[in-house]
RNA sequence: CCGAAGGUGGCAGAGCGGUUUAUGCGCUGGUCUGUAAAACCAGUUUAUGUAGGUUCGACUCCUACCCUUCGGA
């Protein structure tokens, strides 16, 4: 297998430190990750902003839940402002007011979720924008460019996802056109990059064979971390797990594992014990929105749905409970069931805002539990006694 | 008391002398995983102020009564 330890020190020198801090088991690790706008520790959740905001939350919101890395989206924000936009207020971060790290999405999902509106070739896509019909196109060196203009510290190849029903040779194609559009992606980042890092993104669909293929493509190029797409990719639990388990003993362990879109309580902890460091999803905060809570274990709940409560619920409206007894989010501490409850029968907008700060907090006390396990080196116990429940 | 308008499912609010019948909101349930999502899907009430009349058939036309709203005494 192939060894990346010089190349990845040549790209990662002054732009993104890695400190190994611990170790549990066979593949779970905790890393510092240091970049151009701060520190963060892995295994880590990353909420997503799409649009330069993570609907609902202020950045005082954000600091206090303990997110230090965040997703923006290169397809979404170059409809909208527009990118000379983000790079006249001086960057995404100063845009947002946001200090920490910014990651963006290449765009690459919007070809899986737009697909309808789409005209892939092979140099890029023709899309049509959503907004108003104009037709544009985008090329892996225009994501990464535009991803440059943005200013996020990690920068994603613009990569071509395979679909859940993809056939072994639509999967094969979207992998090879994902490989060279990585080194398309890779060309460009090399000659216009500053601070920025970037990672390349393996597909290859459900295909045991075309992951592997797809997983050395990416880690033969210098990247400085390596993630895991595709659709079935925190979408389908089981091909989930079922992906990593044929890769993980292949990737290299000196970068940064990414699971796009990964996920629920129950993802998490399968792929932090398969050796990812890094996810993001848009569930938590997207299910905030539609009343639906995250909530530990000791919330009770049923087998399959035992980490949610739909708080919409009319018999929460006499709930003087917190949502969960774990949790020590800004909420939590301050107001009822009962009263959020009442917040989204009303269609207040404070319930977005308080229920979308409880489920990211959820996620980011989660991610800080694990973290002190795997230091701890008890991580599978603590695995158990979440999964078990 | 006089004049005007009107009374339709939990609420709002269309329609028409005759297959099924609005629609919206609400309510109940479901879905949600690199965000076109404060969204979407399904279910829910088989309603026509009361009493008569006309008609093969009335929520729809006629009469009386009751009630509501707005004017005027």
């Amino acid at each position: 297998m192939y060894t990346t330890n010089e190349s990845i020190n040549r790209i990662m020198k002054d732009t993104i430190k890695l400190e190994k801090i611990a170790q549990s088991g066979k593949y779970a690790r905790v890393f510092e990750v240091t970049t151009e706008h701060g520190k963060f520790e892995t295994p880590v959740f990353m909420p997503v902003g799409t649009t330069g905001s993570i609907k609902s939350l202020s950045f005082r919101d954000i600091d206090e839940l303990g997110a230090r890395i965040i997703l923006a989206n290169t397809y979404h924000l170059f409809l909208k402002p527009g990118i000379d936009i983000v790079k006249e207020h001086g960057g995404i971060n100063h845009f947002m007011n946001y200090n920490s790290t910014i990651l963006t999405d290449s765009g690459g999902f919007q070809i899986m979720s737009l697909s309808k509106n789409l005209k892939i070739e092979k140099d890029g896509v023709w899309f049509r924008s959503y907004l108003n019909g104009d037709r544009f196109f985008i090329s892996p060196e225009l994501s990464i460019d535009y991803q440059i203009g943005i200013g996020s510290d990690i920068i994603m190849a613009f990569d071509h996802p395979s679909f859940i029903s993809d056939t072994f040779e639509e999967a094969k194609y979207k992998k090879e056109h994902t490989k060279d559009w990585l080194m398309k992606s890779f060309d460009e980042f090399k000659k216009k990059a500053s601070y920025q890092n970037i990672f390349g993104i393996v597909q290859g669909g459900n295909y045991e064979q075309l992951r592997k293929e797809s997983l050395d493509d990416i880690q033969n190029m210098p990247v400085n971390g390596i993630a895991i797409g595709g659709e079935a990719i925190g979408y389908d639990k089981n091909q989930t797990i079922q992906t990593l388990d044929w890769i993980k003993d292949y990737i290299d362990p000196n970068r940064l594992h990414y699971t796009m879109g990964v996920g629920d309580i129950d993802d998490i902890f399968e792929v932090v014990s398969r050796g990812i460091d890094m996810f993001d999803c848009v569930s938590p905060t997207r299910i905030a929105r539609k009343g639906t809570a995250i909530v530990s274990f000791e919330n009770g709940g049923n087998k399959t749905n035992r980490f949610r409560k739909d708080i919409t619920k009319s018999i929460y409206l006499k709930s003087f409970d917190k949502i969960d007894p774990w949790c020590d989010c800004f909420t939590c501490r301050n107001y009822s069931i009962g009263y959020i409850c009442h917040l989204f029968r009303s269609h207040e907008l404070l319930a977005y805002n308080l229920l979308s700060i409880h489920n990211l907090r959820m996620m980011t006390k989660l991610m800080e539990e694990i973290r002190e396990s795997i230091k701890l080196n008890t991580f599978e116990e603590l695995k158990a006694k979440w999964m078990n429940y």
